[in-house]
DNA sequence: CATTACCTTTACGTAAACGTAAAGCAGCGT
DNA sequence: ACGCTGCTTTACGTTTACGTAAAGGTAATG
């Protein structure tokens, strides 16, 4: 496996346009190194990359999406304020299970639509 | 319980405002009576309205929501075309599965963000 | 009878997430 | 040297989902 990759290595990938990754950039999602003027991206770039997919696919906000990669970043040396993280990761989980629990009625209704289909084709 | 709702209540229970309703209708989600120039919503309305949110809350489009919608008013005599929508039923189906897939693992890595927090406090 | 509380339509404004030229540099094959 | 391929930046355009006046209708209430 390949440790470094270019905007359209990974653009092909991930079915993303060259565009977004730069998007992704300039929101400050990514920070892939520089070879002159060339990105190029890391395995690390890369994982946050399919971070960033995910949480777009489940409707999250650019912003959104780059708070929870910050969570990835934990301070260093520094004294991390744990209880602060802690809280938001809290807030976080409570929203994803939400979000669960809305696909899951989702779900169900098409499940009951799908059989309506069915009686509704027998009567005719 | 009761029966019709004007615009305001719908706005209070669901907490979106009167703006998001009018752009619902705009759009052919909701099509609420009218007394007068009043708009009087049903109990199916407010159901409908109650999809429309759990749409919003998983990252649904308000087009992609429609087309869910769409599929609550079953042609009611005419001959439908049940593979059709038993087809759309379930590619949404596929997609929201997938959306819950994401979800647990965003849960996943928040759970080990979490731990790594705590063994970090420990350390220092 | 004027204020207040809701409701209405029309229409321009806005933030987010890119799309889409335009213009140009850098290496590689012929 | 020429042209293709792939990268770059800058910057204006576009779509979605409303926000936000502006201007006005209706009905109860002091």
């Amino acid at each position: 496996m390949k440790q470094t990759f270019s905007i359209s290595d990974l653009a092909r990938e991930f079915d993303v346009t060259p565009r977004s990754l730069r998007h992704y950039e300039d929101e400050g999602l990514l920070s892939p190194e520089r070879q002159g003027q060339q990105r190029i991206y890391s395995v690390r770039d890369r994982v946050r990359l399919a971070l960033i997919i995910r949480g777009k696919n489940i409707g999250f906000s650019l912003a959104e999406i780059r708070e929870i990669i910050d969570l990835y970043d934990l301070p260093h040396g520094e004294e991390l304020q744990a209880q602060v993280l802690r809280a938001k990761i809290a807030r976080r989980r409570a929203s994803l299970l939400e979000q669960r629990s809305n696909i899951d009625h989702m779900l169900q209704e098409l499940e009951a639509i799908d059989s309506r289909i069915q009686s509704v084709k027998v009567k005719s």
